[in-house]
DNA sequence: GTTTGGCAATCCGCCATTTAGAGTGCTAAA
DNA sequence: TTTAGCACTCTAAATGGCGGATTGCCAAAC
């Protein structure tokens, strides 16, 4: 949308009515502007900007005799041509490296820890998913029996992940077969992405020696191995500070939020597809096509560990401190990312 | 408390006067007791009744001149001595079989189901919490080494459930060594229960002929192998529809119930420690220690796999239908336990 | 002695009305 | 082009009255 053509002033004014209305939650008059922001302009200039500023589709009053608030559009324009990003705090930069480095912690906990302190320093809900497997590399598989009629395989990825899966199988498998089954599939699959691997695997593994009953229960059961069916968690924290806030004073917000929430697969899915390129995306209210998240925002960035990526990031309403916020998710997705090239 | 002497009148208007206030979450008044229930009896005659309820506790006024509602001990007296079960309707019975029992999934998933349908048919919050590793047998321990540096190890456990961790070693290790520990490990700590090992492993390593890093590594990593930290995982579902009842009207509440739950661990800790013994635990309101529950109440049952136990519940309101409650807990606990034993 | 009808008293929830305040848009003057 | 002034509009909060529900108590009835 042609924004550009903007004037100096009507930037201006548009960013003192952001900043401002991010603090106070309460639609901004024109009086404010022109004093607080000491502008060198009278109330009555402001007003018509504002008028400007609204018939552009930038701002919009909720009533008459109300100041104006921004609409999504306005969000959009500052994000894009008005954001100065603030630099973070030393407190914040080291309570977040110390949380993301504890020590010998799984990824898991890892990704818990830093979904609880991106939520902490926000005030808004911090989330983090955890990397896709499917870009990751085989290094090397294994096939344990751990019981009867139960066998172990677990999928060891570059950089340090595993996946295990718990299998039936008849109970009277031969060791001999699993061992020769195991050195097929290494010799045959290692190297590979395993996204790869799930479209290929029916020709990969064609030509052996290996017990068919074997063969064919790797072919049957190619989703669960190799697929990432649902692998990816999702991690959140910071629901309680999030609903007090006033765009949550309708119990039906609170709902809905909580329905998104609760309907993990495509929360995860939507903020993956959203999640493209390098560093921070921001998407804003309507932007987000998933209904109960027409009100909020979403500063997210990809982080990475090995080939795989994964996505850590904040939610909250539209009404959101993006400056700070972009330097405190860039700033944690980075040291996420070292800490996952130590681990 | 001595409400074994309560008259059969008292029994009854206290059992009317709480199922009818589970329905409508309205105080109710003489007349209604007294009209619907046809209890042969004038309201006056009611009146009197309460009034002697009340002074024993079990019911309480909001405010003069409205009806009379439960209170926590009210609550505790009808589930005593009042409550009469309510069958399952098939249709509810098979779904939670049909959830159950599905298919290949693993216990995560079922479990994560099993909250899922526990919140579905009941319009409480649905949880469930996996199995305690501690009370486990371990069948067999494998050491991996997944790529430079890192060891996959493997502890499985009678049952079928399998614990992986990732852990650091120089790079220099001798497959050799890894094979001599793996075998003196299986040797010495298999058929021993996961809490038993943690607790003598330093005598269990004595006198082999190990690389002495090897079993340092072992000793030094005691907690994080053995040890339960925090790998019962928590599922619930359900509460959109749960703050949308009446006594989640005032946001204060929401919040504190959403403390509640991101404080994962201490609610973990805080079911196991009501679920003793067999069959449905019942706590109500303030019999919750924890002060965000002060207005809850807590359905919950243990479930079985191999030697482990595992939660299942629901959480709501005092004000909860528990005559079904305590059905579907119970059906579903026993279809749990059963379901784990095939799997 | 127990139960009941009658009745005054109490308190809530709802509605309409009022009031104060905030902010606008427009117009005419600077 | 900017500003001051002013009538207008709308909200939010306060006020007050009304209807409804329910109680507690007392005296009469069973």
């Amino acid at each position: 949308m042609a924004f550009e053509n903007l004037n100096s002033r009507e930037l201006r004014v548009l960013q003192n009515l952001i900043n401002h209305y991010i603090q106070t939650a309460d639609p901004v008059g024109s009086r404010v502007i022109a004093n607080k922001f000491r502008m060198g302009l009278s109330p009555a200039t402001i007003r018509n900007t504002m008028q400007d500023l609204e018939e552009l589709g930038l701002i919009r009053q909720p009533h008459t005799s109300a100041g104006r608030i921004p609409t999504d559009s306005g969000y959009r324009v500052f994000v894009d041509m008005l954001l100065k990003t603030e630099p973070l705090t030393e407190a914040d930069k080291s309570k977040i490296r110390g949380m993301v480095n504890d020590g010998n912690k799984g990824l898991d906990a890892i990704l818990s820890q830093t979904s609880r302190i991106l939520g902490e320093i926000t005030s808004q809900l911090g989330i983090t998913i955890s990397p896709k497997f499917d870009e990751g590399v085989l290094t090397r598989i294994d096939l344990i029996p751990v019981a009867d009629g139960k066998l172990l395989v677990i999928v060891a990825v570059r950089s340090g992940l595993a996946k295990t899966i718990l299998m039936e199988v008849e109970s009277d498998i031969d060791i001999a077969e699993l061992r020769q089954m195991e050195s097929v599939l290494n010799e045959r699959l290692a190297g590979l992405t395993l996204g790869h691997i799930r479209k290929t695997l029916n020709d990969r593994l064609a030509n052996t020696s290996c017990s068919s009953r074997l063969i064919k229960l790797f072919l049957d059961s190619k989703s669960v191995i190799w697929e990432d069916q649902g692998d990816e968690k999702l991690h959140y924290t910071g629901a309680d500070k999030l609903i007090s806030q006033p765009e949550f004073a309708d119990r039906n917000r609170i709902t809905d939020f909580f329905k998104l929430l609760e309907n993990q697969k495509s929360l995860i899915e939507f903020l993956e597809s959203k999640s493209v390129g390098e560093g921070i995306v921001i998407t804003i209210g309507s932007e987000n096509e998933i209904n109960e998240m027409r009100s909020c925002s979403l500063v997210i960035s990809k982080y990475q560990t090995g080939n795989n990526f994964g996505v850590i990031g904040i939610l909250g309403p539209t009404r959101m401190p993006y400056s700070k916020l972009v330097s405190i998710v860039d700033y944690t997705a980075k040291s996420l990312s070292d800490a996952l090239i130590d681990l």
